[in-house]
DNA sequence: TATATTTGTGTAAACGATAACATAACAGAG
DNA sequence: CTCTGTTATGTTATCGTTTACACAAATATA
């Protein structure tokens, strides 16, 4: 592989002068200029990346925790972030972090030492102690999802908690009369969002009381027995908001192996807008925008690794009712 | 961050010597070990991964192309790649190429430079050519689910004909009379020898005609149009195979639609072995030993990457049969 | 005309590691 | 007692860039 010091020497110039060709720093004259980018052509010369890593200390390369790749919800995410990162030349290491505090750890610490310009965070069980190492490095962090107050994190949210209201509101203009939730795990600030929507829109009704909420897990099989247990306790129930699309499909599972039909017995709906297209009937959801947050946190992160001055640290963004079979009326 | 010449002069030794000691090569007393030891703790040194690629020529770092994160499979894949670059201390480069040969292109290129150790490709539309440029590197590579006779590189495959015949035979089995196929692009080979593996087992039964082959794209709609159009030709049919999973899911949810009831009217059975556990209901499927595969490649990447004779250079996996409510008997 | 300022270029020191090479102490073999 | 091999360590060039600094010519300013 051709060097700039090759690039140098048959273009006549000195290394310095291609560098700051190269980088658009600093003065360079149009002849000179040509020369090099004709030399450069003749070797198909391309920059070291690692040596303009140890020499600049930018890497080009961000690094990308997700708690669940599994989740079809991720790799959407992961692919909006990829092309956002594409575009602007770098790279996206994933890191998968299993919910599992310890991997995270030590996934921080290998992309620090990996020297990554900066890391989107999209992992539920993030804490604020894991971050300090970063903030000491003074790495910068977009957080999907979670929130943390703090200067050099930049959070990027959805209305989750509109958007619990905007399910239930959907479900009793659908005629539900009795709607039961399935709520996510606690400890994510996102799903205790979407269950205090469910309760704002529902507490004050006639039929509203707590245990129509199950407690579940954000996975099918959670989904699956969260709901047979409403069922048992409530089997007159006839509306369902389940906190991600996963567990609504899993409620649907059960209640179509119960018996029921969906959507004329029991209406469900879901949240994130993972195109579960293989579904019968197909998922009605809240969707989140997606792409939308990929490229943001991309974009932001840009933002950020440049230092910008003009970013905002925390955006949130509208979630949208997506109809679909599964609330259909008759 | 602590340097390897802090650590040095404060252990009172050469930099050589901690560089020494920590690879492990070359003589380090015992003494001069524990102090480095200790001055490390001391200073929680880490070696800096950029300086050592830069002087090592090795970057720890591998690239996975993927077709398409949003098919369940490869996600899956890449959990389990990546599990195992961990282990190796490696971290893994996301590429997701949407089965678009420019981009194919690109991201080898990009990987190139960014002087990856090696690369796993599980891309569907690979061609030689696009080979050649990491031949000519000698970077090593690993091939999922496609085969090249080269050198240096390895390809991984599962027994996909047998795979098809493993399919037909269960569904004959189950008591079915009247068997329809919805094959994959025929420009991917394992796709081609799926079907293959159909027609060795279908081709000489009473019921068997060429009609009975849809033709689709390994999607979810691709399967659902295709299952319609053969329900037209043959509203009689009352099994199915799919080559992957997702049309299987596809077509059980046009089957679904049409009023027939599966798997009492049609069985059907995929392949892949992605656990869809909210579909009801549950596909069987031939099933590809994904962590496997994907472990594997990752340990062969290793042993190419580290230069090991002893590499096999064509590994074809077993399926196996998981046989689910959707091919169930009454 | 004298003096800044802008433009253009080169030299050489980082960046943080690896490893080739040199050197030396000390053991056992002859 | 010399020779050779093993153990242990240090010096320094190298990897391929970026960039601070020096310098000179051209241009603008006073």
């Amino acid at each position: 592989m051709a060097t700039i010091k090759d690039v140098s020497k048959l273009a006549g110039v000195s290394v310095a002068t291609v560098s700051r060709y190269l980088n658009k720093n600093g003065y360079v004259s149009k002849e000179a200029g040509e020369t090099i980018a004709e030399v450069i052509e003749k070797l198909n010369y391309r920059p070291n990346n690692i040596a303009r890593s140890l020499a600049g200390m930018k890497t080009a390369t961000i690094g990308l925790m997700v708690p669940d790749i599994l989740n079809p919800f991720f790799p959407e995410l992961a692919r909006a972030i990829e092309d956002a990162a594409n575009d602007y030349g770098y790279t996206v290491m994933l890191c998968n972090t299993d919910n599992d505090s310890a991997k995270e750890q030590k996934y921080i610490d290998t992309l620090l030492h990996k020297q990554v310009d900066g890391i989107i965070i999209s992992s539920y069980g993030i804490k604020p102690e894991h971050l300090s190492s970063l903030q000491k490095q003074s790495i910068p962090v977009i957080l999907i999802d979670n929130v943390f107050s703090s200067d050099s994190v930049v959070s990027l949210t959805v209305e989750n908690e509109r958007g619990g209201e905007l399910a239930v509101e959907h479900l009793l203009e659908r005629g539900c009369s009795k709607i039961a939730h399935i709520c996510g795990p606690l400890s994510i600030t996102s799903s205790r969002e979407r269950t205090a929507g469910f309760e704002n829109a529902s507490r004050g009704t006639d039929w509203f009381t707590p245990s129509l909420i199950g407690y579940s897990d954000f996975t099918v099989h959670g989904g699956y027995t969260a709901m047979l247990e409403l069922l048992s306790i409530h089997p007159d129930l006839d509306g369902i908001f389940a906190s991600n699309d996963l567990m609504a499909a899993g409620a649907l599972k059960a209640l179509q192996e119960s018996g029921k039909n969906v959507p004329r017995d029991v209406k469900v709906i879901g949240f994130d807008g993972i195109g579960l297209e293989m579904m019968t009937p197909e998922l009605s959801t809240i969707a989140q925008p997606i792409s939308e947050l990929g490229k943001t946190a991309m974009d932001s992160l840009m933002g950020l690794i440049r230092k910008e001055s003009d970013i905002l640290t925390d955006q949130v963004f509208p979630v949208t009712l997506i109809a679909k079979q599964s609330t259909m009326t008759n």
